[in-house]
DNA sequence: TGACATTACTGTGCATCACACATTATATTA
DNA sequence: TAATATAATGTGTGATGCACAGTAATGTCA
């Protein structure tokens, strides 16, 4: 791999990561496991492994944002995570900050922005 | 600062991390110092911090995205930065990928979507 | 039986920003 | 004249959080 094509990857990377949060908050509203949020997003669009979904999902529970059950009902027990009251907040905040970058970066597309 | 405004505002800044580069590569077809790119980005209303950007631009240049040059005619030399050849393709492609993740957020907000 | 899918978890390293601090020069105001 | 504000650039450290590279175990199908 090129330098710059180190760089990109990064640059990307980190682009990617301010996202991941909301992008999980969407897709709580009904209970999911890990295994089936990794393939939905993927369905999706949104490039994400297991070992970055899982830390995440833990730090979101930590953090309130998200609350869990086990449903050892079937052969292979799954961890549900389902967003929480707290979750919604921030969600619907964090929705709010993305709209308003996206605004401000489509402005500084604007013709009269570009000399 | 209670526990979930940490949280939010750790979200937050997580989130603006990754747009960072991005405007100030939207922001670097003229040439700009970096005191005045703080200002004009506050102005559009991204906050950004001197001790951020200044580190940024040189990053950035050290990676052949912005190229620079000192203007010492005036009183108070500057250091100009302009964005490179590079550093257009880059913008390009962090553009596209942040208008994508756009698309997916505004369709995981859809009706259908949720349920 | 062997390969692959399903489901969960962990530890380390790297990159990046925020925060605090430092530095110099000029302009303004007390 | 001294103090403060503004212009302009720079550095060092700490916290955070993802990616990468694993481990482990069960279920399914050829």
């Amino acid at each position: 791999m090129s330098e710059i094509e180190k760089i990109m990857d990064n640059l990307l990377q980190e682009m990617k990561r301010g996202t991941l949060v909301l992008t999980v908050l969407l897709n709580t509203d009904e209970s999911r496991y890990g295994y089936s949020l990794v393939q939905s997003l993927q369905d999706k669009g949104v490039e994400i492994e297991q070992n970055t979904l899982y830390p995440l999902l833990r730090r979101l529970e930590k953090q309130n944002l998200l609350e869990s059950s086990w449903d050892t009902s079937e052969s292979r027990p799954r961890k549900y995570y389902r967003i929480s009251r707290e979750g919604r907040a921030i969600r619907d905040s964090l929705l709010k900050e993305w709209q308003r970058t996206n605004s401000l970066i489509e402005t500084m597309l604007s013709p009269e922005d570009k000399i």
